[in-house]
DNA sequence: TAAGTCTACGAAAACGGTTTCGTAAAAAGT
DNA sequence: ACTTTTTACGAAACCGTTTTCGTAGACTTA
């Protein structure tokens, strides 16, 4: 059955307040006493109730997970996946468990975000973006709450954010693309209301410009990360009256997706080349293997862990970081293929 | 800042208990009231405290999310990911939050999984196995917490579980290799403890059995259903005296490694057969497209939520369920191959 | 109009811990 | 031997809710 420190205090013969001043390691309490106490909680199986806990001292030790975007989807894509496995290590080294919260919740009520974390009094919670973003998530970053964001620009002064340098990604496969001799750029955005879109699209920009390239409006199509997007927006550059030759895609899966649809379409892939961004593990094994803007997903997670513990800690707030990507060569684009 | 019932209660001239019962939707309370209180509430942003309401009623809300493993792993495997994506969906339009535990904790002390959910007080939690089983978890399956293993056999009174019919999975592949001409079939199992590996492997030898296929021992290796270990194993095979010619592999990430591992020695990726086993989604794009059983992920989370549910309202108690698998056939066993 | 029902609300006891502060006894200092 | 310090412990207030039960007054009913 379930003891309370009141039980244990009484089979041991002591006062609730040892009981407790022994679960939470204060030194005023005596080494033969400490050991009955122990012995006894042992024996019944005795554990603090989390809740009574958490009540009385005003720390929780667990982190809310949030999807910023409005449907939850970010949660089983690689990208993400990586990125807060990551993180949940890190964290979890640190004695915190992670809380996900379900958006379903808000086809049912008007609850937002901050009265989730409010409610459950997290001790600080991250934040994934890539989507376009539910506006409650602002209520939160304003709050006294740390939040780390992921993919999302975050400006409270209780938060921080962390990304890939994306106008850099972009550059990146652009400028492989060129040397490779490739011209006809098309771009594959991610959501198009989503920041990392938007600089990807402008460092797209910049860098053609900076190559002198020109830039077809025409093939600059937007998805939303997944793979069958990238299918459907690979179809549609298909049918523009000038087809581009070589496509970056903001995602692998997008890139797959693309990929497939010209193969589809019974043109030779050969005739294509692609680069995708984040290099997930299927990446290298598709066909063809894909060449991809490699996104340090691990050190993301890692980086953003360590974020939040400095402000919980209240080491430092308001801080913003940019990881560099790799472009990762493979054989999608091979240089036979161009001109 | 952050405003309590009291102040509340105070601000509105009513009793704590008064603006309780608006919280919780008793009907003793008069409409006049109960719009003034509610109007409060709503100027202050006020929001009821978590630990203070689960203190009290003894209902959390949340589900427990445990990976069996001693070391996390399947988090991140696609499987998982898009098990547990499913039933965070379904479990989320009942207003259930997942709560992900670190096991990263057992590093630093000998808190076991039964008591961080008596710890947090979880109204159930769901356990992903597939890997060599932490025993502690067994407590948690003989405890009066309701559980829900996927991939994991429990057998507490107030434990249920689900998985895919594995033996069916191996005989689904063993068959298509047979009718295929195949002969000499490669078993990769995932990790040899967990049970859905001898699960496997039983299947694997009865249907061989019952096409009168002799098994070679030495073509049974077991891998951890992640990608490095599908290209060790097929390393492994490629070095036997005799060499297998059709590798059954119990997930599609081992698939990849292996077929990447024959790529990799120079042979013909054509005079091998695969099938995997998940049907993730990069499995239709890699090269070969990957023959594979897929295991109805979206079901088994969906199912896994219902029955934790009904467990939770006591509505049941006790089950298990067996998905059927289904061959999906593409590529990468050509009929043209066999011989 | 007296008795019985409702309605709307509040007092107060949980829920299971933490933490401050006070103090008796033991140890140390002189 | 007497004061001072230290050690080990307990009383009690508090954390923010829920929930039972009691009751004053308004409303019915006969």
């Amino acid at each position: 059955m379930k003891m309370t420190i009141k039980e244990i205090a009484k089979l041991a013969g002591v006062s609730q307040a040892t009981v407790s001043k022994i679960i939470n390691n204060y030194d005023d309490v005596g080494a033969k006493t400490k050991k009955r106490v122990l012995q006894i909680m042992d024996e019944y199986g005795y554990r603090p109730s989390y809740s009574a806990q958490s009540l009385a001292k005003k720390i929780t030790k667990v982190i809310g997970v949030i999807y910023a975007g409005k449907i939850n989807a970010n949660f089983n894509h690689p990208f993400f996946v990586e990125v807060v496995s990551s993180f949940k290590k890190t964290m979890g080294s640190e004695g915190y468990d992670l809380l996900f919260f379900s958006n379903e919740k808000f086809h049912k009520s008007d609850e937002n975000y901050l009265a989730r974390c409010q409610h459950y009094n997290v001790d600080g919670c991250i934040i994934i973006g890539g989507e376009e973003v539910e506006p409650s998530i602002y209520d939160l970053d304003k709050s006294e709450i740390p939040c780390v964001g992921v993919d999302i620009e975050l400006s409270g002064k209780k938060s921080a954010y962390i990304m890939t340098d994306n106008p850099q990604i972009s550059a990146l496969a652009v400028e492989h693309f060129y040397l490779l001799g490739q011209r006809d750029i098309a771009f594959i955005g991610g959501k198009e209301e989503s920041v990392i879109s938007k600089q990807r699209y402008q460092g797209f920009i910049d860098e053609m410009k900076t190559y002198g390239l020109k830039v077809n409006p025409e093939w600059i199509v937007y998805g939303d990360f997944f793979e069958d997007s990238g299918y459907e927006k690979m179809e549609e550059l298909l049918q523009r009256p000038s087809i581009p030759k070589a496509i970056f895609a903001a995602s692998d899966l997008m890139a797959m997706g693309a990929i497939r649809a010209v193969k589809e379409s019974g043109r030779k892939i050969d005739d294509f080349s692609f680069i995708g961004c984040d290099d997930i593990v299927a990446s290298k094994h598709i066909d063809p293997p894909l060449t991809t803007v490699k996104q340090d997903k691990e050190k993301i997670g890692k980086m953003a862990a360590y974020i939040l513990n400095d402000m919980i800690k209240e080491k430092i707030d308001q801080t913003s970081i940019k990881i560099d990507p790799e472009l990762i060569v493979r054989a999608s684009c091979g240089a036979n293929k161009a001109g």
